[in-house]
DNA sequence: ATGAAAGCGCTAACAT
DNA sequence: ATGTTAGCGCTTTCAT
């Protein structure tokens, strides 16, 4: 143990409580070094200002007090902290884990820390956690979409006024009335996309599955978009909405209820995402359908499960990773400061139930 | 010394150089209350504790001026933080994401925070992370595993006695060298069950099929138990590794590579996880070869694929989301101080597979 | 119920 | 190349 008991004598007035958790301090460690703690200090940032042998004097003391810098004092003092700090749906879910490892694996080589929180799909969780985070006075703040209350709005600007980087990831749109930054693609695109594959492969009958998280305006919109595109071909095209609980067992039901409904019976099927469409594509194996023939299907996010399943499932395949690099790029301000908003290809993957 | 309110409109005399970061402080809060700085932390920590009509002043005064509080000074003051430190082998992957949901669900109504890192499977880096992370002070340092460099241990055993709570998840030993609490299970108990189940089943040519991950130790006890248990047995048993790259086509390749072995071909094949196990299963069936017939399939984890393909791999389920909440109960000190070591079930899940 | 003083551990600015 | 001083924004302790 580096410390010597509470208190020191040398001052002459009563010395109060001490109140640290007892770990070694810089001033530790210069005591031992024989300097004063802002020649340690200096050391830890640019070891070649101090003389070599005060610097060999620190390094001894540094590893004999097993000293770790309190980082709240040095961002504290310093006004630039290390920390970004991310907000996505759900930590669980592949898409944001994989954008989160992306994220931390680039801002990990830059010396920047991952704050993370999950909003539940709940723009009213997020306003508060939006609230936490920025407490930390983060260097960025990284959130997911483009959809945020008032509030968070406010929070965001202000933060940003304050030369906090906000990016918001997962989404990407021409004319976004806040105009963050943003690393992503856009979702109506994506809708249309899919409705034209489908319409491509003479498909005239439409329906899209759509998600049953209440928050999820990601899956609304490319819905959106699958209906308008479906219907300025002239097809028939109608939306459901996916039962709520598990989502592959919901994806199943749907499936079902669809083909069970004679008078309305759809000839193609989009889903929501790919738990929804491998469900789908599940359920209509359970009902001995041919896939494609009797019924087309596609998903969205190229999850694991759905080049696994046969016939594969037809998706459109987000760069999961990416979003998350780019959007340290944008952090770490070597993205280019040109383009803050970017976009990032989701490109179509043709498998066998299309 | 004394700062100039915030917003100064005649500020033309350069009042010092101000180093912060521009937005309120809690006496810029005080000051428009017309109270003291203390008085609005007080009311902020406990609002019962101040007059109704200051209480009314400081509200109106927090809203007006969109105040966020500065935890870095809040913890250098107090003492205590409200971060909890998590660190996994890599964020993406899904057992460990489902965890860190688990935790940060249950950290976040307790109002606590996660800053989170990924070790990439590497003891070394672990221990560069570890450090950056006590850096923060944090209330709670959760770490995957109990393998350690010899540095990472003094880190944690210092911050342990500094009072932070340390907890190793995914993994539960009796005698643990180390001492820190656990949340997990044993992993050569694990390997053991496989064995047991598949031995049960008549089996008596066993092989194992390890991670090509180097740091990934706990694959390696599962199949250090799995060995053990076949050989206690009487049975033939052995254990290749599967070749590095995406782990399902190395599971693919793996198995192809033993079914190819006419001398010392296994009639049951263990893999290190689910995604070497689904891959193996797509690789017999790409062969041709009666599942479980011809060959018994297990694997390990109970990623979601493993259910969906026919047959389904029969595995083993940790509760993933369970870990992190008991780990996040340890960590609030809620899970019962008595038991500082938990062990959480791993239930077999017989698919067709086997 | 509110305030004043002191200081958490560190770093920026201004010395020397 | 090293030290001194002041203070980051907050909370503690001790007073009123």
């Amino acid at each position: 143990m580096a410390r010597p008991p509470a208190d020191v004598a040398a001052d002459g007035a009563a010395p109060r409580h001490r109140r640290g958790h007892g770990r070694a301090t810089l001033r530790d460690v210069a005591q031992m070094a024989g300097v004063t703690a802002i020649t340690v200090s200096r050391y830890l940032r640019q070891p070649g200002v101090v003389a070599p042998e005060t610097a060999a004097a620190i390094r001894a003391a540094l590893s004999a007090t097993g000293y770790v810098p309190n980082k709240q004092a040095g961002v504290l003092a310093s006004g630039r902290g290390s920390v970004v700090a991310a907000l996505v749906p759900n930590l669980a879910h592949s898409i944001f884990a994989e954008t989160l490892q992306g994220l931390s694996r680039k801002l990990e080589a830059a010396g920047l820390e991952l704050l993370v929180a999950a909003s539940g799909y709940s723009v009213e969780r997020e306003e508060a956690q939006v609230r936490a985070l920025l407490g930390w006075a983060p260097r960025a703040l990284v959130i997911t979409g483009r959809h945020h209350t008032p509030g968070t709005l406010k929070l965001l600007r202000e933060a940003q006024a304050g030369g906090c980087t906000v990016v918001e990831m997962w989404d990407h749109h021409a004319r976004s009335r806040d105009g963050f930054p943003q690393v992503g693609f856009n979702h109506r695109d994506a809708g249309r996309e899919l409705a034209e594959h489908l319409l491509a492969h003479g498909r005239r009958r439409l329906v899209y599955v759509d998600s049953a998280v209440a928050g999820d305006y990601r899956a609304r919109e490319r819905g959106d978009g699958f209906l308008a595109a479906a219907q300025a071909a002239g097809a028939q095209v109608w939306r459901v909405e996916a039962p709520a609980g598990e989502p592959i067992a919901a994806g199943r039901a749907a499936l079902v209820a669809l083909w069970g409904d004679a008078i309305r019976r759809p000839d193609a099927c989009a889903c929501a995402n790919d738990h929804l469409g491998c469900g789908a594509l599940l359920g209509a194996q359970a009902l001995g359908l041919q896939v494609p023939q009797d019924m087309a299907l596609v998903g969205f996010g190229d999850f694991e499960l759905a080049a696994h399943l046969s016939p594969g499932l037809t998706t459109l395949a987000p760069p999961r990773q990416e979003i998350g690099e780019r959007t340290a790029d944008l952090v770490l301000g070597s993205g280019g400061e040109a383009c803050t908003r970017i976009r990032v290809a989701c490109p179509l993957v043709v498998r066998g139930s299309s």
